[in-house]
DNA sequence: CGATCTATTTCATAGAATGAAACTATATTG
DNA sequence: CAATATAGTTTCATTCTATGAAATAGATCG
Protein backbone atom coordinates (compact mmCIF):
# COMPACT_ATOMS: atom_id res chain seq x y z
CA UNK A 1 0.00 0.00 0.00
CA UNK A 2 1.04 3.80 -0.17
CA UNK A 3 2.82 3.18 -3.32
CA UNK A 4 0.64 5.32 -5.41
CA UNK A 5 0.01 8.83 -4.13
CA UNK A 6 -4.06 8.77 -3.96
CA UNK A 7 -6.33 6.25 -3.02
CA UNK A 8 -8.78 4.39 -5.10
CA UNK A 9 -7.98 1.14 -5.57
CA UNK A 10 -10.52 -1.63 -4.84
CA UNK A 11 -8.90 -3.08 -1.32
CA UNK A 12 -8.44 -1.01 2.12
CA UNK A 13 -11.67 -0.35 2.92
CA UNK A 14 -12.76 2.89 1.64
CA UNK A 15 -10.95 5.21 0.22
CA UNK A 16 -7.53 5.71 1.93
CA UNK A 17 -4.69 8.74 2.64
CA UNK A 18 -6.85 11.69 3.72
CA UNK A 19 -6.90 12.40 7.72
CA UNK A 20 -4.87 8.98 8.11
CA UNK A 21 -5.97 9.06 12.02
CA UNK A 22 -9.45 9.32 11.59
CA UNK A 23 -9.62 6.73 8.73
CA UNK A 24 -7.66 4.29 10.91
CA UNK A 25 -9.89 4.67 13.77
CA UNK A 26 -13.16 4.43 11.52
CA UNK A 27 -11.32 1.43 10.03
CA UNK A 28 -11.16 0.26 13.99
CA UNK A 29 -14.58 0.52 14.45
CA UNK A 30 -15.58 -1.28 11.59
CA UNK A 31 -13.58 -3.68 12.34
CA UNK A 32 -15.37 -4.29 16.09
CA UNK A 33 -18.48 -4.53 14.30
CA UNK A 34 -17.45 -7.51 11.55
CA UNK A 35 -16.20 -9.44 14.20
CA UNK A 36 -19.64 -10.19 16.18
CA UNK A 37 -17.92 -10.40 19.66
CA UNK A 38 -15.46 -8.64 21.93
CA UNK A 39 -11.68 -8.25 21.02
CA UNK A 40 -8.23 -7.76 22.15
CA UNK A 41 -6.26 -4.95 21.51
CA UNK A 42 -3.53 -7.59 20.02
CA UNK A 43 -6.06 -8.90 17.46
CA UNK A 44 -7.40 -5.38 16.34
CA UNK A 45 -4.22 -4.30 15.97
CA UNK A 46 -3.25 -7.67 13.37
CA UNK A 47 -6.53 -7.38 11.74
CA UNK A 48 -6.46 -3.36 11.08
CA UNK A 49 -2.84 -3.90 10.35
CA UNK A 50 -1.51 -0.95 12.54
CA UNK A 51 0.93 -0.49 15.53
CA UNK A 52 -0.27 -1.42 19.38
CA UNK A 53 0.46 2.24 20.61
CA UNK A 54 -2.00 3.30 17.56
CA UNK A 55 -4.80 0.72 17.81
CA UNK A 56 -4.86 1.38 21.92
CA UNK A 57 -4.53 5.31 21.34
CA UNK A 58 -7.66 4.96 19.28
CA UNK A 59 -9.81 2.83 21.25
CA UNK A 60 -9.59 4.79 24.40
CA UNK A 61 -10.71 8.19 22.46
CA UNK A 62 -13.58 5.82 20.91
CA UNK A 63 -14.28 4.80 24.39
CA UNK A 64 -14.63 8.55 25.60
CA UNK A 65 -16.83 9.22 23.42
CA UNK A 66 -18.69 6.08 24.38
CA UNK A 67 -18.53 4.39 20.45
CA UNK A 68 -17.10 1.53 22.19
CA UNK A 69 -17.00 0.03 25.29
CA UNK A 70 -13.61 -1.99 27.47
CA UNK A 71 -14.36 -5.07 29.92
CA UNK A 72 -10.77 -6.42 31.08
CA UNK A 73 -9.26 -6.48 28.11
CA UNK A 74 -11.94 -6.47 25.45
CA UNK A 75 -13.39 -4.15 23.32
CA UNK A 76 -16.60 -3.76 21.59
CA UNK A 77 -19.34 -1.39 20.15
CA UNK A 78 -20.23 0.62 22.62
CA UNK A 79 -23.80 2.35 23.26
CA UNK A 80 -23.13 5.81 21.96
CA UNK A 81 -24.79 4.12 18.63
CA UNK A 82 -27.83 4.02 19.77
CA UNK A 83 -28.74 7.51 19.76
CA UNK A 84 -26.70 7.73 16.47
CA UNK A 85 -28.76 5.21 14.90
CA UNK A 86 -31.98 6.80 16.42
CA UNK A 87 -31.25 10.34 15.21
CA UNK A 88 -30.75 8.63 11.74
CA UNK A 89 -34.21 7.20 11.96
CA UNK A 90 -36.00 9.67 13.12
CA UNK A 91 -34.29 12.76 10.95
CA UNK A 92 -32.90 11.04 7.84
CA UNK A 93 -35.14 13.21 5.20
CA UNK A 94 -35.30 10.07 3.16
CA UNK A 95 -36.14 7.14 5.93
CA UNK A 96 -38.81 9.95 7.26
CA UNK A 97 -40.46 10.80 4.21
CA UNK A 98 -40.14 7.02 2.87
CA UNK A 99 -42.39 5.50 5.37
CA UNK A 100 -45.79 6.95 4.65
CA UNK A 101 -44.78 5.90 1.21
CA UNK A 102 -43.53 2.42 2.57
CA UNK A 103 -47.18 2.18 4.33
CA UNK A 104 -49.57 2.61 1.38
CA UNK A 105 -47.67 0.24 -1.20
CA UNK A 106 -47.83 -1.96 1.47
CA UNK A 107 -51.47 -1.79 2.31
CA UNK A 108 -52.15 -1.28 -1.96
CA UNK A 109 -50.81 -4.68 -2.20
CA UNK A 110 -50.55 -6.49 0.84
CA UNK A 111 -46.86 -7.09 0.99
CA UNK A 112 -44.08 -6.30 2.96
CA UNK A 113 -42.14 -2.96 1.61
CA UNK A 114 -38.26 -2.20 2.45
CA UNK A 115 -36.50 0.60 1.78
CA UNK A 116 -32.96 -0.24 1.31
CA UNK A 117 -29.63 2.00 1.15
CA UNK A 118 -26.38 1.11 -0.81
CA UNK A 119 -23.37 1.30 1.78
CA UNK A 120 -20.47 0.26 0.18
CA UNK A 121 -20.55 -2.91 -1.77
CA UNK A 122 -23.30 -3.80 0.25
CA UNK A 123 -27.39 -2.47 1.03
CA UNK A 124 -28.83 -2.54 4.43
CA UNK A 125 -32.32 -2.00 5.57
CA UNK A 126 -33.64 1.28 6.73
CA UNK A 127 -36.96 1.08 6.70
CA UNK A 128 -39.64 -1.70 6.78
CA UNK A 129 -43.68 -2.13 6.64
CA UNK A 130 -44.92 -5.12 6.79
CA UNK A 131 -47.57 -6.73 4.64
CA UNK A 132 -50.16 -9.42 5.24
CA UNK A 133 -47.74 -12.34 5.71
CA UNK A 134 -44.90 -11.21 7.68
CA UNK A 135 -41.59 -12.56 7.01
CA UNK A 136 -39.74 -12.90 10.13
CA UNK A 137 -40.39 -11.94 13.87
CA UNK A 138 -37.16 -9.96 14.20
CA UNK A 139 -37.22 -6.74 12.23
CA UNK A 140 -33.87 -6.77 10.64
CA UNK A 141 -33.13 -2.77 10.42
CA UNK A 142 -29.60 -2.24 9.88
CA UNK A 143 -28.88 -5.44 8.73
CA UNK A 144 -26.18 -5.67 5.94
CA UNK A 145 -27.17 -7.78 2.56
CA UNK A 146 -25.40 -8.58 -0.55
CA UNK A 147 -25.95 -6.38 -3.72
CA UNK A 148 -25.77 -9.52 -5.46
CA UNK A 149 -28.94 -11.72 -4.62
CA UNK A 150 -31.69 -10.03 -3.71
CA UNK A 151 -34.60 -7.92 -5.98
CA UNK A 152 -33.33 -4.89 -3.91
CA UNK A 153 -29.82 -5.58 -4.19
CA UNK A 154 -29.32 -6.57 -7.96
CA UNK A 155 -31.36 -3.70 -9.06
CA UNK A 156 -28.97 -1.17 -7.37
CA UNK A 157 -26.59 -2.47 -9.74
CA UNK A 158 -28.46 -3.49 -12.83
CA UNK A 159 -26.24 -0.35 -14.66
CA UNK A 160 -22.76 -1.37 -13.35
CA UNK A 161 -20.33 -0.95 -15.45
CA UNK A 162 -17.69 -4.26 -16.04
CA UNK A 163 -15.39 -2.69 -13.74
CA UNK A 164 -17.77 -1.77 -11.17
CA UNK A 165 -19.12 -5.70 -11.21
CA UNK A 166 -15.80 -7.21 -10.86
CA UNK A 167 -15.50 -4.82 -7.89
CA UNK A 168 -18.93 -6.24 -6.35
CA UNK A 169 -17.98 -9.60 -7.39
CA UNK A 170 -14.64 -9.62 -5.33
CA UNK A 171 -16.42 -7.95 -2.22
CA UNK A 172 -19.33 -10.17 -2.36
CA UNK A 173 -17.05 -13.06 -2.37
CA UNK A 174 -14.34 -11.38 0.44
CA UNK A 175 -17.92 -10.58 2.79
CA UNK A 176 -18.77 -13.79 2.55
CA UNK A 177 -22.31 -13.27 0.62
CA UNK A 178 -21.05 -15.25 -2.57
CA UNK A 179 -18.22 -18.36 -2.26
CA UNK A 180 -15.04 -18.20 -4.54
CA UNK A 181 -16.80 -19.53 -7.53
CA UNK A 182 -18.81 -16.38 -7.96
CA UNK A 183 -17.86 -14.48 -11.53
CA UNK A 184 -19.13 -11.58 -13.10
CA UNK A 185 -21.06 -13.42 -15.46
CA UNK A 186 -22.93 -15.23 -13.37
CA UNK A 187 -24.04 -12.47 -11.75
CA UNK A 188 -24.86 -11.03 -15.13
CA UNK A 189 -26.92 -13.84 -15.86
CA UNK A 190 -29.00 -13.10 -12.45
CA UNK A 191 -29.86 -8.87 -13.46
CA UNK A 192 -32.63 -7.89 -14.81
CA UNK A 193 -32.92 -7.61 -18.75
CA UNK A 194 -31.00 -4.19 -20.10
CA UNK A 195 -34.21 -2.49 -20.73
CA UNK A 196 -36.38 -3.25 -17.30
CA UNK A 197 -36.22 -0.93 -14.32
CA UNK A 198 -37.01 -3.43 -11.61
CA UNK A 199 -35.46 -6.77 -10.33
CA UNK A 200 -36.78 -9.66 -9.95
CA UNK A 201 -35.48 -12.46 -7.32
CA UNK A 202 -36.93 -15.69 -6.06
CA UNK A 203 -35.23 -18.49 -3.61
CA UNK A 204 -31.75 -16.17 -4.35
CA UNK A 205 -30.79 -14.03 -1.19
CA UNK A 206 -33.48 -16.99 1.19
CA UNK A 207 -35.35 -19.73 0.28
CA UNK A 208 -38.75 -19.23 0.23
CA UNK A 209 -38.54 -15.39 -0.66
CA UNK A 210 -40.02 -13.98 -3.46
CA UNK A 211 -39.54 -10.24 -4.28
CA UNK A 212 -39.40 -7.04 -7.17
CA UNK A 213 -37.39 -4.27 -6.54
CA UNK A 214 -36.79 -1.09 -8.04
CA UNK A 215 -34.26 1.64 -7.87
CA UNK A 216 -34.90 5.38 -6.31
CA UNK A 217 -33.54 7.73 -8.56
CA UNK A 218 -31.55 10.29 -7.58
CA UNK A 219 -30.83 13.43 -9.89
CA UNK A 220 -27.34 12.35 -10.69
CA UNK A 221 -24.83 9.45 -10.26
CA UNK A 222 -25.65 5.62 -9.20
CA UNK A 223 -28.92 4.78 -7.68
CA UNK A 224 -28.29 4.34 -4.02
CA UNK A 225 -31.44 3.48 -2.25
CA UNK A 226 -34.19 0.45 -3.92
CA UNK A 227 -37.20 -0.17 -2.33
CA UNK A 228 -38.77 -3.78 -2.83
CA UNK A 229 -41.96 -5.90 -2.37
CA UNK A 230 -41.22 -9.00 -0.90
CA UNK A 231 -43.36 -12.21 0.40
CA UNK A 232 -42.86 -15.57 1.72
CA UNK A 233 -43.46 -17.79 -1.29
CA UNK A 234 -46.37 -19.32 0.46
CA UNK A 235 -48.53 -16.13 0.25
CA UNK A 236 -47.27 -15.02 -3.08
CA UNK A 237 -46.83 -15.78 -7.02
CA UNK A 238 -44.69 -14.45 -9.09
CA UNK A 239 -47.43 -12.71 -11.08
CA UNK A 240 -48.68 -11.14 -7.53
CA UNK A 241 -45.49 -9.95 -7.15
CA UNK A 242 -45.27 -9.02 -10.75
CA UNK A 243 -48.37 -6.87 -10.51
CA UNK A 244 -47.12 -4.86 -7.29
CA UNK A 245 -44.44 -3.39 -9.87
CA UNK A 246 -46.35 -0.49 -11.02
CA UNK A 247 -47.70 0.39 -7.31
CA UNK A 248 -43.70 0.36 -6.59
CA UNK A 249 -42.48 2.56 -9.25
CA UNK A 250 -45.30 4.66 -8.35
CA UNK A 251 -43.55 4.91 -5.15
CA UNK A 252 -40.08 5.16 -6.21
CA UNK A 253 -41.27 8.06 -8.54
CA UNK A 254 -43.10 9.52 -5.11
CA UNK A 255 -39.30 9.49 -3.21
CA UNK A 256 -37.44 10.87 -6.14
CA UNK A 257 -39.58 13.92 -6.03
CA UNK A 258 -39.27 14.17 -2.44
CA UNK A 259 -35.21 13.80 -2.31
CA UNK A 260 -35.27 16.73 -5.15
CA UNK A 261 -38.00 18.51 -3.32
CA UNK A 262 -37.33 18.52 0.65
CA UNK A 263 -33.61 18.51 -0.19
CA UNK A 264 -33.27 21.42 2.44
CA UNK B 1 -9.71 27.01 25.49
CA UNK B 2 -6.09 24.69 25.20
CA UNK B 3 -5.11 26.99 28.12
CA UNK B 4 -3.78 24.39 30.56
CA UNK B 5 -2.25 21.50 29.50
CA UNK B 6 -4.37 18.03 30.08
CA UNK B 7 -8.24 18.71 29.43
CA UNK B 8 -10.03 17.63 32.11
CA UNK B 9 -12.55 20.64 33.01
CA UNK B 10 -16.37 20.17 32.77
CA UNK B 11 -16.92 21.41 29.09
CA UNK B 12 -15.23 20.26 25.91
CA UNK B 13 -17.92 17.37 26.15
CA UNK B 14 -15.60 14.30 26.49
CA UNK B 15 -11.51 14.45 27.64
CA UNK B 16 -9.80 17.20 25.00
CA UNK B 17 -6.10 16.28 23.81
CA UNK B 18 -5.41 12.93 22.75
CA UNK B 19 -5.59 12.33 19.05
CA UNK B 20 -7.32 16.02 18.13
CA UNK B 21 -8.45 15.09 15.06
CA UNK B 22 -10.38 12.01 15.98
CA UNK B 23 -11.91 13.89 18.74
CA UNK B 24 -12.75 16.32 16.25
CA UNK B 25 -14.42 14.19 14.00
CA UNK B 26 -16.37 12.53 16.77
CA UNK B 27 -17.32 16.01 17.93
CA UNK B 28 -18.65 17.11 14.58
CA UNK B 29 -20.47 13.35 14.75
CA UNK B 30 -21.81 14.24 18.08
CA UNK B 31 -23.16 17.65 16.78
CA UNK B 32 -24.82 15.94 13.85
CA UNK B 33 -27.49 14.38 16.34
CA UNK B 34 -27.77 17.00 18.70
CA UNK B 35 -28.80 19.49 15.65
CA UNK B 36 -32.06 17.17 14.83
CA UNK B 37 -31.88 18.58 11.41
CA UNK B 38 -28.85 18.19 8.16
CA UNK B 39 -26.92 21.03 8.92
CA UNK B 40 -24.59 22.77 6.78
CA UNK B 41 -20.74 23.20 6.82
CA UNK B 42 -20.19 26.54 7.77
CA UNK B 43 -22.57 25.64 10.90
CA UNK B 44 -20.47 22.74 11.86
CA UNK B 45 -17.38 25.06 11.72
CA UNK B 46 -19.33 27.10 13.88
CA UNK B 47 -20.96 25.77 16.34
CA UNK B 48 -17.67 22.82 16.99
CA UNK B 49 -15.55 25.90 16.83
CA UNK B 50 -13.32 24.97 13.92
CA UNK B 51 -12.35 25.81 10.74
CA UNK B 52 -14.23 24.92 7.84
CA UNK B 53 -11.17 23.02 5.65
CA UNK B 54 -10.91 21.06 8.71
CA UNK B 55 -14.57 20.41 9.29
CA UNK B 56 -15.10 19.68 5.43
CA UNK B 57 -12.16 17.05 5.47
CA UNK B 58 -13.78 15.38 8.92
CA UNK B 59 -17.03 15.34 7.06
CA UNK B 60 -15.42 13.58 4.43
CA UNK B 61 -14.18 10.70 5.80
CA UNK B 62 -17.21 10.16 7.65
CA UNK B 63 -18.77 10.17 4.62
CA UNK B 64 -16.65 7.39 2.78
CA UNK B 65 -17.26 5.46 6.06
CA UNK B 66 -21.09 5.98 5.85
CA UNK B 67 -21.30 7.94 8.90
CA UNK B 68 -22.40 10.43 7.75
CA UNK B 69 -24.57 11.56 4.48
CA UNK B 70 -24.78 14.65 2.02
CA UNK B 71 -27.36 16.05 -0.08
CA UNK B 72 -26.59 19.04 -1.62
CA UNK B 73 -24.99 21.20 0.79
CA UNK B 74 -26.26 19.82 3.40
CA UNK B 75 -24.90 16.99 5.98
CA UNK B 76 -26.51 14.53 8.53
CA UNK B 77 -26.31 11.24 10.11
CA UNK B 78 -25.63 8.10 7.69
CA UNK B 79 -26.53 5.17 7.01
CA UNK B 80 -23.60 3.08 8.72
CA UNK B 81 -24.23 3.91 12.23
CA UNK B 82 -27.58 1.46 11.59
CA UNK B 83 -25.44 -1.77 11.19
CA UNK B 84 -23.73 -0.51 14.20
CA UNK B 85 -26.54 0.17 15.88
CA UNK B 86 -27.52 -3.77 14.99
CA UNK B 87 -23.97 -4.97 15.78
CA UNK B 88 -23.95 -3.38 19.85
CA UNK B 89 -28.13 -4.87 20.35
CA UNK B 90 -26.94 -8.20 19.22
CA UNK B 91 -23.63 -8.74 20.36
CA UNK B 92 -22.68 -6.76 23.61
CA UNK B 93 -22.68 -9.09 26.68
CA UNK B 94 -24.93 -6.69 28.99
CA UNK B 95 -27.68 -6.37 26.11
CA UNK B 96 -27.86 -9.72 25.52
CA UNK B 97 -27.84 -11.27 28.99
CA UNK B 98 -29.74 -8.89 30.11
CA UNK B 99 -32.96 -9.94 27.36
CA UNK B 100 -33.95 -12.94 29.46
CA UNK B 101 -33.57 -11.05 32.67
CA UNK B 102 -35.63 -8.29 32.23
CA UNK B 103 -38.24 -10.24 30.21
CA UNK B 104 -38.37 -12.21 33.55
CA UNK B 105 -38.92 -9.46 36.03
CA UNK B 106 -41.89 -8.30 33.37
CA UNK B 107 -43.66 -11.28 33.20
CA UNK B 108 -43.18 -11.91 37.12
CA UNK B 109 -44.58 -8.21 38.19
CA UNK B 110 -46.52 -7.26 34.96
CA UNK B 111 -44.48 -4.02 34.82
CA UNK B 112 -42.31 -2.87 32.05
CA UNK B 113 -38.23 -3.71 32.74
CA UNK B 114 -36.31 -1.65 31.13
CA UNK B 115 -32.12 -1.58 30.88
CA UNK B 116 -29.94 1.87 30.61
CA UNK B 117 -26.56 2.91 30.42
CA UNK B 118 -24.68 5.76 31.25
CA UNK B 119 -23.03 7.59 28.77
CA UNK B 120 -21.95 10.95 29.50
CA UNK B 121 -24.19 12.59 31.77
CA UNK B 122 -27.40 11.00 30.23
CA UNK B 123 -28.55 7.66 30.12
CA UNK B 124 -29.71 5.82 27.22
CA UNK B 125 -32.04 3.63 27.34
CA UNK B 126 -30.68 -0.13 25.61
CA UNK B 127 -33.61 -2.75 25.89
CA UNK B 128 -36.94 -2.71 27.39
CA UNK B 129 -39.61 -5.37 27.88
CA UNK B 130 -42.91 -4.34 28.29
CA UNK B 131 -45.84 -5.11 30.99
CA UNK B 132 -48.88 -5.60 31.14
CA UNK B 133 -49.59 -2.20 30.67
CA UNK B 134 -47.02 -0.52 27.55
CA UNK B 135 -46.01 2.73 28.09
CA UNK B 136 -45.99 4.24 24.65
CA UNK B 137 -46.19 3.04 21.02
CA UNK B 138 -43.24 3.99 20.20
CA UNK B 139 -39.91 2.19 21.99
CA UNK B 140 -37.44 5.02 22.58
CA UNK B 141 -34.32 2.51 22.52
CA UNK B 142 -31.71 4.80 22.17
CA UNK B 143 -33.47 7.62 23.59
CA UNK B 144 -31.12 10.12 25.74
CA UNK B 145 -32.83 10.99 28.96
CA UNK B 146 -31.70 12.88 32.04
CA UNK B 147 -29.87 11.54 34.90
CA UNK B 148 -31.77 13.74 36.76
CA UNK B 149 -35.15 12.80 36.67
CA UNK B 150 -36.54 9.01 36.66
CA UNK B 151 -36.06 6.46 38.93
CA UNK B 152 -33.09 4.80 36.67
CA UNK B 153 -31.18 8.18 35.86
CA UNK B 154 -31.22 9.12 39.93
CA UNK B 155 -30.28 5.84 40.94
CA UNK B 156 -27.04 5.99 39.15
CA UNK B 157 -25.71 9.51 40.36
CA UNK B 158 -27.13 8.27 43.98
CA UNK B 159 -23.56 7.89 45.57
CA UNK B 160 -21.61 10.55 43.43
CA UNK B 161 -19.88 13.45 45.22
CA UNK B 162 -21.19 16.78 45.54
CA UNK B 163 -18.38 17.38 43.20
CA UNK B 164 -19.69 14.82 40.61
CA UNK B 165 -23.66 16.63 41.38
CA UNK B 166 -22.28 19.89 40.34
CA UNK B 167 -20.78 18.20 37.24
CA UNK B 168 -24.16 16.53 36.92
CA UNK B 169 -26.70 19.19 37.29
CA UNK B 170 -24.53 21.94 35.06
CA UNK B 171 -25.06 19.22 31.95
CA UNK B 172 -28.26 18.91 32.70
CA UNK B 173 -29.48 22.60 32.10
CA UNK B 174 -26.70 22.39 29.13
CA UNK B 175 -28.64 19.52 27.94
CA UNK B 176 -31.80 21.10 28.33
CA UNK B 177 -33.04 18.44 31.10
CA UNK B 178 -33.44 21.06 33.56
CA UNK B 179 -34.11 24.87 33.49
CA UNK B 180 -31.61 26.98 34.77
CA UNK B 181 -32.67 27.42 38.04
CA UNK B 182 -31.76 23.84 38.76
CA UNK B 183 -29.42 23.26 41.40
CA UNK B 184 -27.47 20.51 43.20
CA UNK B 185 -29.83 21.18 46.71
CA UNK B 186 -33.15 20.59 44.47
CA UNK B 187 -31.60 17.44 42.83
CA UNK B 188 -30.36 15.98 46.56
CA UNK B 189 -34.08 16.86 47.31
CA UNK B 190 -34.99 13.92 44.86
CA UNK B 191 -32.38 11.16 44.89
CA UNK B 192 -33.11 8.04 47.28
CA UNK B 193 -31.97 8.24 51.24
CA UNK B 194 -28.72 7.85 51.88
CA UNK B 195 -29.60 3.73 53.16
CA UNK B 196 -31.79 3.04 50.23
CA UNK B 197 -30.22 1.01 46.93
CA UNK B 198 -33.37 1.82 44.94
CA UNK B 199 -34.80 4.84 43.16
CA UNK B 200 -38.36 6.24 43.19
CA UNK B 201 -39.89 8.52 40.81
CA UNK B 202 -43.36 9.85 39.93
CA UNK B 203 -44.04 12.40 37.49
CA UNK B 204 -40.98 13.70 37.49
CA UNK B 205 -39.52 13.15 33.47
CA UNK B 206 -42.80 11.97 32.55
CA UNK B 207 -46.00 12.91 34.10
CA UNK B 208 -48.26 10.01 34.38
CA UNK B 209 -45.03 7.32 35.26
CA UNK B 210 -44.10 5.79 37.97
CA UNK B 211 -40.92 3.81 38.28
CA UNK B 212 -38.51 2.04 40.91
CA UNK B 213 -34.95 1.40 39.38
CA UNK B 214 -31.29 -0.92 40.91
CA UNK B 215 -28.54 0.07 39.56
CA UNK B 216 -26.08 -2.58 38.56
CA UNK B 217 -23.11 -3.38 40.07
CA UNK B 218 -19.77 -3.79 38.48
CA UNK B 219 -16.98 -4.93 40.62
CA UNK B 220 -15.53 -1.12 40.66
CA UNK B 221 -15.99 2.08 39.85
CA UNK B 222 -19.62 4.07 39.69
CA UNK B 223 -22.45 1.96 38.88
CA UNK B 224 -22.90 2.93 34.83
CA UNK B 225 -25.88 0.90 34.27
CA UNK B 226 -29.67 0.67 36.24
CA UNK B 227 -32.76 -1.23 35.55
CA UNK B 228 -35.87 -0.31 36.58
CA UNK B 229 -39.64 -0.81 36.52
CA UNK B 230 -42.34 1.37 35.17
CA UNK B 231 -45.74 1.88 35.10
CA UNK B 232 -48.75 4.90 33.42
CA UNK B 233 -49.90 5.74 36.91
CA UNK B 234 -53.40 4.03 35.29
CA UNK B 235 -52.16 1.07 36.02
CA UNK B 236 -50.59 0.94 39.14
CA UNK B 237 -49.59 2.33 42.90
CA UNK B 238 -46.42 3.52 44.64
CA UNK B 239 -47.05 0.37 46.71
CA UNK B 240 -47.29 -2.17 43.25
CA UNK B 241 -43.58 -0.59 42.23
CA UNK B 242 -42.69 -0.68 45.61
CA UNK B 243 -43.40 -4.64 45.87
CA UNK B 244 -41.21 -4.79 42.81
CA UNK B 245 -38.19 -3.76 44.10
CA UNK B 246 -37.04 -7.54 45.58
CA UNK B 247 -37.86 -8.93 42.38
CA UNK B 248 -35.71 -6.17 40.80
CA UNK B 249 -33.13 -6.32 43.33
CA UNK B 250 -32.58 -10.04 42.15
CA UNK B 251 -32.62 -8.76 38.81
CA UNK B 252 -29.77 -6.57 39.52
CA UNK B 253 -27.40 -9.29 41.25
CA UNK B 254 -28.10 -11.77 38.58
CA UNK B 255 -26.93 -9.08 35.92
CA UNK B 256 -23.79 -8.36 37.84
CA UNK B 257 -22.84 -11.78 38.06
CA UNK B 258 -23.10 -12.21 34.67
CA UNK B 259 -20.67 -9.12 33.78
CA UNK B 260 -18.07 -10.87 36.17
CA UNK B 261 -18.64 -14.02 35.27
CA UNK B 262 -18.94 -13.93 31.07
CA UNK B 263 -16.60 -11.59 30.89
CA UNK B 264 -14.68 -12.71 27.83
C1' DC C 1 -25.06 42.41 -12.53
C1' DG C 2 -22.47 43.52 -8.66
C1' DA C 3 -22.14 42.23 -3.78
C1' DT C 4 -22.09 38.98 -0.10
C1' DC C 5 -21.93 34.81 1.69
C1' DT C 6 -20.45 29.88 1.49
C1' DA C 7 -17.72 26.18 -0.08
C1' DT C 8 -13.33 24.48 -1.76
C1' DT C 9 -8.39 24.31 -2.91
C1' DT C 10 -3.61 25.49 -2.06
C1' DC C 11 0.24 25.74 0.73
C1' DA C 12 3.72 26.48 4.47
C1' DT C 13 4.17 25.42 9.15
C1' DA C 14 3.33 23.57 13.77
C1' DG C 15 2.57 20.00 16.21
C1' DA C 16 0.06 15.76 16.34
C1' DA C 17 0.34 10.97 15.24
C1' DT C 18 3.37 7.41 14.95
C1' DG C 19 6.20 3.07 16.00
C1' DA C 20 10.52 1.38 18.23
C1' DA C 21 11.95 0.28 22.38
C1' DA C 22 11.64 -0.13 27.23
C1' DC C 23 8.77 -1.53 30.75
C1' DT C 24 4.91 -3.72 33.24
C1' DA C 25 1.36 -6.88 33.81
C1' DT C 26 -0.74 -11.08 32.82
C1' DA C 27 -1.01 -15.71 31.12
C1' DT C 28 1.24 -20.13 30.08
C1' DT C 29 4.03 -23.88 30.90
C1' DG C 30 7.48 -26.90 32.63
C1' DC D 1 5.80 -22.11 41.84
C1' DA D 2 9.39 -20.49 39.09
C1' DA D 3 10.43 -19.47 34.51
C1' DT D 4 9.02 -18.02 30.24
C1' DA D 5 6.09 -16.23 26.87
C1' DT D 6 2.62 -13.18 25.59
C1' DA D 7 -0.23 -9.06 25.88
C1' DG D 8 -0.74 -4.40 27.31
C1' DT D 9 1.09 0.26 28.34
C1' DT D 10 4.26 4.23 28.59
C1' DT D 11 7.97 6.97 26.81
C1' DC D 12 10.14 9.52 23.42
C1' DA D 13 12.39 11.25 19.08
C1' DT D 14 11.13 11.69 14.36
C1' DT D 15 8.16 12.23 10.49
C1' DC D 16 4.54 13.46 8.15
C1' DT D 17 -0.12 14.63 8.83
C1' DA D 18 -3.44 17.89 10.25
C1' DT D 19 -4.08 22.56 10.32
C1' DG D 20 -5.77 27.42 9.23
C1' DA D 21 -4.66 31.60 6.47
C1' DA D 22 -5.29 33.11 2.28
C1' DA D 23 -6.63 32.68 -2.41
C1' DT D 24 -10.13 30.91 -5.54
C1' DA D 25 -14.39 29.29 -7.04
C1' DG D 26 -19.17 28.97 -6.61
C1' DA D 27 -23.73 30.14 -4.94
C1' DT D 28 -27.29 33.54 -3.33
C1' DC D 29 -29.34 37.68 -3.05
C1' DG D 30 -30.51 42.27 -3.61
Amino acid sequence: MTSTHSGSSAEDGPKASNMRSLSRALEVFAELQRAERPQRLSDLARTCGMSLPTTLRILRVLQDFGMVSQTDKSYRIGPAVLPAARSFLENDPLVVSARPVLQQVASQTGLTASLYTRLGFERILVARVDGEAPLRYDLPLGKRLPLTRGAAGKILIATASADELQQVVTAAIAAGHEDSSFTPEVLRSRLPEPGADYAYSADERATGVLSVAIAVQNRLGRPSESISLTSPVEAASEATLKAGVPELRRAAGRLSELLEGSVY
